[in-house]
DNA sequence: TATTGCTAGATTGTCGACAATCTGCTTGTC
DNA sequence: GACAAGCAGATTGTCGACAATCTAGCAATA
């Protein structure tokens, strides 16, 4: 008998895919931070009583990307410069063991889908697509983290990866101005591909400060604005 | 007037009240690792409909120490040897960050409260209450967490701790004997108010390690005779 | 004027019932 | 006896309605 990988089959519970759009739309910005998520309406138009809609909603805020007061509502997380800033120090410990883990465990199938994911992220630049662009560079990033062989490491940047896209989406949605094209992650993709660890962790770490440093900028100025204004 | 901080007054929907005693039911090895939890039958015993309980549940499933089955059931997680591996390995390098980050924030509050946790687990193990042990130890341990100023790396701790407080309650309840009398923790807590950070990170490394191993081992007899058995 | 108490509307929390799905058993066929 | 089809029971998923709570606005009072 021939050998058939067969993946489990979707789940299709009308909680399930609610969770999917739900998150979908905060993590590209079309929730904005600190909105409030009615259940009526929410459930209305998407033709849904609001049992698994709120079920949903549990789910979401156990992620960390809602949050919940009881008898007044849900919603989406509001981002604070130290918020981003935790993220950003963390991340770059968590890296720095991600790549240390997966680094004996690479092979061909890994450098396979380095560039796989990699070609990615270069598609949805080309394609001008700034949603796409930063899901698939979390995607690519997020390699070492799969080959590192830590069910808790892995779980750990997951849930991180939530939040780190709504930040970067909620930046480059602020900024409004086109991505860059130039391929930011060649480096980085032929580090992984090299013999020297150090090298790798050491790139890794100063290339997510550049990216987080103008976040954090951007974040600041929100708050500096926001006490002005109150 | 004289300045009061109010908390926040406890959330008190049924919801979260459920939340609470599945978690401690799960945490203390009431419900076991495998076990499938009957909403119904739930739901009667706490006086409750299923809505509220199965919100709860979504909480728990996201939490980590659940895990759900469209339309067969929501169950306890099985605890692998590589779990728990998974889960002690991430753990080292945690609590070698979080050492870092909170040692110069140490203050008088901080040998307080570490004194105050201290006491907290003698206790218990005079009473030779092991639940409660587990719990206190935990405790005490996430100290360093409180203190390191990161929410990330907090929160992430707290989603470990919850699976690790299960892990050590099942070899406690699995070896059925007498715990530990001599206090374990001295040396870590005197390390933590000294000036040697360094050595604290060590010995905090070497005494997880000791846990740990003993843990690693009770849950690879489990998976030897689980595997012999079928 | 500032504060308190009340009321109406909206929204969240909870409930009981129904629909969809799974599981195990029985039955029938070969 | 082996196997597939189908039925019954149990369990999960979803729904619509009701109860509890909050918020905003207005009236009453000092």
């Amino acid at each position: 008998m021939a050998k058939l990988d067969f993946s489990p089959i979707a789940d299709t519970t009308r909680r399930a895919e609610i969770v999917a759009l739900l998150r979908r739309a905060i993590l590209t910005g079309q929730l904005e931070p600190g909105q409030k998520l009615n259940e009526l309406r929410i459930s209305e138009q998407m033709r849904v009583s609001r049992a698994p809609l709120r079920e949903a909603m549990r789910e979401l805020v156990q992620e960390g990307i809602l949050t919940s007061i009881p008898y007044a509502g849900t919603f989406v997380i509001n981002v604070a410069a130290k918020d981003i800033d935790d993220a950003y120090s963390f991340n770059k410990v968590m890296d720095e063991l991600a790549i240390e883990r997966a680094w004996k465990l690479r092979d061909q199938r890994f450098f396979d889908e380095l560039d796989r994911r990699h070609e990615a992220v270069k598609q949805a630049t080309r394609d001008l697509d700034t949603t796409r662009q930063i899901e698939t560079a979390l995607q690519l990033h997020g390699l070492i983290y799969e080959w590192a062989d830590n069910s808790v490491l892995l779980e750990t940047w997951q849930r991180l990866t939530s939040r780190l896209q709504m930040y970067f989406a909620l930046h480059q949605r602020a900024r409004n101005e086109p991505v860059p094209s130039e391929d930011v992650h060649e480096t980085y993709v032929q580090l992984l591909k090299g013999k020297d660890m150090r090298a790798a962790q050491r790139h890794a770490r100063e290339h997510i400060d550049l990216d987080f440093e103008e976040l954090l900028a951007y974040a600041r100025g929100l708050e500096k604005r926001a006490s002005k204004g109150a």
